[in-house]
This record gives C-alpha cells, sequence and structure tokens, in this order.
DNA sequence: ATTTATTTTTAGACAAAGCTAAAAATTTGT
DNA sequence: ACAAATTTTTAGCTTTGTCTAAAAATAAAT
C-alpha cells in the first residue's frame, strides 16, 4: 500500500462517516485538494485491489477490507496526536499536519506499544474516538451546540472543524473539551447561541455553534 | 527533499564517517542497495540542488549544506530510536527499521521535543553519538575489541555492525552496552580474543571483535 | 605499455501519480 | 422531455525514481 493510496483510503473513510451512499469523486478530490481526474485514475487502482466498490458515475463505497485499513489508518493518526498532546505538549491546533505523517509509520508493534505507553486512550486531542487495533469504532453520543435546546447543559466533548484556525479561536474563547456550557438561548434572527461558560456570558455565531459537540447532562 | 533525496544524502554521510576520499558510485549503490545507473542519476540532481560535490568518475562528496541537513536526519534517527527502546520498550535489535521511516518526519518542532521529552540523550541505544540541532557530532572516543591490547580493560560503548542478527548474536554472549570487558588473550593463529566478562571467560571471533567498540579504563 | 577487467555513465524504457483538455454520462431546469 | 449545466471519465503528457543494456572512462595486470 503506497502512502497515496493510504491517503485515499482514509479520505473516502473520513467521508463516509455520516453518508450512507456512494462517495463523489468531487468530494475526495475536494477533501484531498486534487483533481477529479487523479481521484479516478486512483479510484480504479484501488477497485481493481479490492479495498472499494466502484462502478462508473456511481460514486465510491469502501469494501470491508479497505474499511479495516481505514480505520487503522485513523487509529494510527489519532495515537499520535494524543501522544503529541500528552507527552510532547504540543496543543491541539498544532498536531494535525504532523500526525498526517506519522499516521503512515508502517510497523504493526510500534502502534500497539505506543497505545500501552498512552494506557489505552479512547479520544484523541479533539474528542475524536481512537478505533480499537481491529479498526472498530466506539459510537460517541454527542449533538452539535447549534442543535441544543436552550436552557440545556453539556460538557463539550468534540469539534467537528478541526483546523487549527477554529481551535484557536476556541481557546480565546476559553472553550475546551471537558468545559461545561449551558445554552441560555438561542436568536432566532442569526441563530447563534448566548451560553454560559465559566460563569460568564458570551454569544456564539451560528457558525461556531455548527462545530462544537457536546454531551448533554 | 524527496523521501528518496534523503535517503541518499545519508548514505553518503554514513559512507564518508571514516573516508577522506569522494564516495564511490558503487559504495552508496551497495549501500542502498539499487542499482549505480540509479546512483549516478540521483547524484547530479544532488549536485544541482548544491548538496554534493560530484565530477563525473570521481566521486561525490558532501557539500556543507547536504552534511548537516544529513546530520539532522541522523540525529532523527537516533533520537527516534532511543524513544523506540526508553519508552516503548523495544529492544536494540529491533529498532533500526522503524527509525528508518520515523526519521523522514519533517517538523523541527516534534523533533526538539521529543529531544527534551526523552531528556537529551547524548548516544543512541547502539552506542552511536546523536548529532546536536546544528548538526555538530560529538567525537566519541572508543577503539574496536579486536584493537585492543592483551591485559586492557574497557566498557562496551557501541557496535559497528548494528544489525539484528549481530545485536541478538552479542545478547547471546550477555554483551552489552555498559559491560566491562577485559582482554585476557589473543590467539595470533584466528586472531580470536579470549575476554573476561562477568566473571566468565569467553573466546570472541575476530569478525565479532571487529564489530565491538570498547572506551578503555 | 597495452590489454583486460572493473567501474561509471549514458541512453532508452517503465511504473506511479499527478495534471490539462476534451469527451461522455448524468443531473437539473424549464 | 429535452436542452443546459454539471460531474465524471478518458486520452495524452509530465515528473520522479527506477531499471537494463550498451558505451565510455578508469584501474589493474601481465
Amino acid at each position: 500500500m503506497t502512502l497515496s493510496e493510504e491517503d485515499y483510503i482514509k479520505a473516502i473513510f473520513l467521508l463516509s462517516k455520516d453518508v450512507e451512499k456512494g462517495i463523489s469523486t468531487n468530494a475526495i478530490a475536494m477533501q484531498m485538494d486534487t483533481k477529479a481526474s487523479s481521484v479516478t485514475d486512483m479510484i480504479k487502482k484501488l477497485a481493481d485491489k479490492g479495498l472499494v466498490h466502484y462502478k462508473k458515475y456511481q460514486g465510491v463505497r469502501l469494501a470491508e477490507k479497505g474499511r479495516t485499513y481505514a480505520a487503522k489508518i485513523v487509529r494510527k493518526h489519532r495515537l499520535w496526536e494524543f501522544f503529541l498532546v500528552e507527552k510532547l505538549n504540543f496543543t491541539w491546533d498544532e498536531v494535525h499536519d504532523i500526525a498526517e505523517e506519522l499516521e503512515h509509520i508502517k510497523s504493526e508493534q510500534l502502534i500497539e506499544k505506543l497505545d500501552a505507553f498512552l494506557d489505552f486512550p479512547r479520544v484523541d486531542p479533539h474528542g475524536d474516538p481512537i478505533p480499537d487495533k481491529d479498526g472498530n469504532i466506539a459510537k460517541v453520543d454527542k449533538v452539535l451546540l447549534s442543535s441544543a435546546k436552550k436552557g440545556e447543559r453539556g460538557i463539550v466533548v468534540g469539534v467537528k472543524d478541526s483546523s487549527s484556525e477554529f481551535l484557536r479561536y476556541l481557546d480565546k474563547l476559553k472553550i475546551a473539551l471537558g468545559k461545561e456550557i449551558t445554552i441560555l438561548n438561542k436568536e432566532p434572527f442569526d441563530n447563534s447561541v448566548l451560553i454560559e461558560l465559566d460563569s460568564h456570558k458570551i454569544s456564539i455565531s451560528a457558525l461556531t455553534a455548527n462545530n462544537i459537540y457536546l454531551k448533554t447532562i
């Protein structure tokens, strides 16, 4: 499995997260910042290897083989992110690009030993679940802040957008994993949300609220 | 700098270790398990980039730029090896291939934080010195066991061959970094060396003795 | 000092992965 | 339902790094 093939498989895996249908060529091209024609070429190769199911113009789905392979890459990515934050003192907005490289290191033994060294973490620094060694992913129950109702309370358990810009913005707002939030009001005009956080009231834009996951309590 | 270019630069760096003259095309091909013609091609590219000095048929030398680049790769390799042994409990014969992949991870910040996390180690698990962040390497004074004189004593501080086969053989002999060795006798017939180790007398072949470094005391 | 052997380089091909531009299929809009 | 717009695929080219086989240069040997 080449570096590039791994990147494609992972991209398809991540795009399949909430989607039932086949993933479109363009969606993959977008996600990977490449051209649709390149995607078509690669998909054919992956189909030949039995990693994806593909019929022309019908989009692509992961085959079981491809799904577990992808989950293992994601496992590596998230374990390395956890390592970077917990052991090397990186911040949550700095780790993605480095983990993007580390996720391709091949040794199974390495990743199992790393997992043990980290004491078997369940989620990465952005709250995303770490697949187990067989590629199974625990379902985390969480709702978007944007869909929580007035009066509800919750703990921040994840983010949808984990770009460094967004994460640094959350730092500025003092929003972090584990923080408790109460929804005081929702403004119908622009869908902004008034919340209470650390005994302060702050207003959160709809866009921001749509990228924060809560576990309601 | 591509993966492949990094591999070549590192190979040339390691081959230049004890050699003054230019490194031959064949030597590089041997070291990297590739063909001489491929080496010639790559050397030209590296020369174009100012990383090596090259005149046809004259072998190749690292330019200063190439030397420090290579030293940084070696730094990364050896720091990762140290991490694998000290933190993840790998044995010294298992770490080379994994470090071979890890050494290509790009982030400077990563390697400085790793260095701090490991508490600034000076040598890797095989006794090889870890270059500093600017690519300087401390000269370790050490002699081959094969060249030590009868009656001398020393501490094992390194190995020349760090193949897993050799390292596992040393494990079997109970020879490890830090062990004290006394040279009891040298056999002129086959250049084998009789040593005392842990109050036992054992005989070491010339080949083995030629791959163990001592610091005499 | 030539011939022989070895080493190194060149020339030409190939596979991987990407791109552009054009063609084909599908979807959308009226 | 059919023309227009969009998406996807194909065809052909490029770059990177590799290889084989042949040619050129250097080193070794008698």
